[in-house]
DNA sequence: TGTAATCTAGAAACCAGTTGCTTAAACGTG
DNA sequence: CACGTTTAAGCAACTGGTTTCTAGATTACA
């Protein structure tokens, strides 16, 4: 009986098995019928007895070679693993990956050689692609080429592509709101390294970065309120910002690139010798762990995963099934928590 | 010239861009010259040449049907995609990815739909597998029949399996005297839930749960001292579990099952009025973020994911040269913070 | 009962690679 | 110059699944 090297059965050895031929086996578990092919019940009983036995799985990727569908998306852009599920969209690729298999999509990713490029167009045949992560306009340009349908998340997508993005710049320009509602007036914002090492020189800055600080002066200018110095850095370690902008500069808030930096910012606040949010008020962007968890609690502009991520899959489906690509902008939501106060 | 459906060069057009057959193209761009087989220089030149201009990538997955070898490596287990990340294996599966890309091999793993197990053994061809997260030995069994070598991380592995695994009772032990050096007698162990949500009926614990927990048992009975009772309970938040543990059982120090149910236990006692670690220290397992981050910064055991991910990936590619299964164990470590203090 | 229409299912081609087998050309040697 | 050996590269089989083509068996109808 046809096995496979590893020991997995083939399509044949379930024909065998049942007594049929390779291609019986093929329509029938694909309950593909196309112009009036049938079937004996009996027969496909037999057949799917045997499958079932002989626990066949088929080989998604070599039905790509010969099959128009794979059912299968490639998801790309995944720099290693962890990093990207550190930001903001691991909720929506989540949300994405149920509901593509709902709709009996699996979805495929492979982790290549660091030093490559974030990510090639799939070597392997896909229905789609979803770019997740950080991703230039060359390499989604190549991806436009490819033919592929695609959808990128929160990312540039060239006009074959869709794309499902989150309106930073609105999302900024109500935090800036909030805080002078709240009665602040030396308002910052902040991006500050994760750690001691510089930048590279090549970082490519993610679409976010531009949007939210400058969404940021934007709307201090509108309030009539200049912004504080230091917004436009990216160099500095979150010690070193906090120095300038609390201490020197009397900021009474700071608006937070993200998360993580969030957590940083609000050590060197209170390892400064101030309080949040008694002394400073503390807002950043995505509300993702830990800000729910600590104290205090973070007030946070929330970004809608879960929808992203169905909204991605249906995309998908749809530019599957030939439907044009669409840009959907989605708004974010500001999570009061205990990490925001009126200025004293 | 031929293209697959989606646009991108097969081996076919290279050779005919080269004008030469396709064997020699799959031979010279594979570098295999079995029993004497050569190419002319200049041949050789034309179709690398050729290859680069149509920047030519093979199909992995379609290698793997004819190939012994695959250089591929299915990574399974993975529930969903950034829950595992959010763990400790984080860093030991980004390791491991570039150590086996070193070696020229690539990681893949799809994300099927939820409700299947947990991981199925791969259904095309790769010439070894990774069991990352949580896995029964049922679903692990199934690996041992298929024959193909495989290592599992900090999981249960079969007999032809080889496995990385983090010595979690050593480290609860040495967590444990730690605190008691410092002076705490009341020290409890907790874990409790990530939210309200009851935990499933079925969930599986994994085997660290119950290493931590047997080991904390057993060092405090060693040292004469009583455990703290809840130390075998799941069921609750952190709130509350610090309102039995630290407010009516005067527990002056806890251990946390790992960092993401740190934070919320500092927060919760937090809460309660009292300080860390003034009136309670907190250590944890997992120096994950934010312990780092925090302020106080948490003590944390610490696994030494890089170096797991490098013997991970130095056992799969022995055991694909046919090596033996091992089973490799590490030893974690105590990162003092800010987060324990001598008990007064 | 003969012929056409419809079921049912097999044979074979195909996809994109790898590999065993074969052979034409170049080379070496007596 | 004849003949054996090595070199260089093509032909074709094979992998596992899909799909087109084809054909025998059964049913429908005159």
């Amino acid at each position: 009986m046809p096995r496979t090297a590893k020991g997995s059965p083939t399509m044949l050895a379930v024909a065998e098995h049942a007594g049929v031929n390779k291609s019986t086996v093929s329509r029938i578990l694909n309950d593909s019928y196309p112009k009036g092919f049938s079937v004996r019940p009996e027969v496909r009983e037999r057949v799917l007895r045997a499958a079932k036995e002989l626990s066949f799985k088929p080989n998604p990727f070599v039905r790509g070679l010969k099959a128009k569908r794979t059912k299968m998306v490639a998801m790309l852009g995944l720099r290693d693993f962890g990093w990207s599920s550190r930001g903001a969209d691991e909720h929506a690729i989540n949300a994405m990956i149920d509901a593509l298999a709902d709709a009996d999509y699996e979805v495929c990713t492979t982790f290549i050689k660091p030093g490559n490029p974030d990510f090639q167009p799939p070597r392997w045949r896909v229905d789609a692609a979803v770019v997740v992560g950080n991703s230039s306009a060359e390499q989604v340009s190549e991806l436009d080429q490819s033919g592929i349908p695609y959808v990128t998340v929160n990312g540039p997508a060239g006009p074959a592509g869709g794309s499902v993005i989150v309106d930073d710049a609105h999302g900024a320009e109500s935090a800036v709101r909030k805080l002078i509602e709240l009665g602040h007036t030396r308002i910052a914002y902040l991006y500050s390294a994760f750690d001691a090492t510089p930048p590279a020189a090549d970082r490519v800055a993610h679409a976010s970065e531009i949007d939210r600080r400058d969404a940021y002066v934007a709307a201090m200018q509108e309030a009539g309120l200049e912004p504080v110095a230091g917004y436009d850095r990216t160099d500095w370690t979150a010690e070193q910002a906090i120095e300038q902008i609390v201490v020197r500069d009397k900021a009474t808030a700071i608006l937070s690139y993200h998360h993580v930096m969030a957590v940083q910012h609000v050590a060197a606040i209170q390892r400064a010798g101030r309080r949040v949010p008694d002394d400073v008020s503390v807002l950043c962007f995505n509300d993702a762990f830990p800000t729910a968890e600590m104290h205090p609690s973070l007030t946070a502009m929330s970004l809608p995963g879960e929808a992203m991520g169905r909204e991605t899959a249906r995309m998908i489906l749809d530019m599957i099934e030939g439907g044009t690509p669409k840009q959907m902008l989605f708004s974010e939501s500001l999570i009061l928590r205990e990490s925001t106060a009126r200025c004293r």
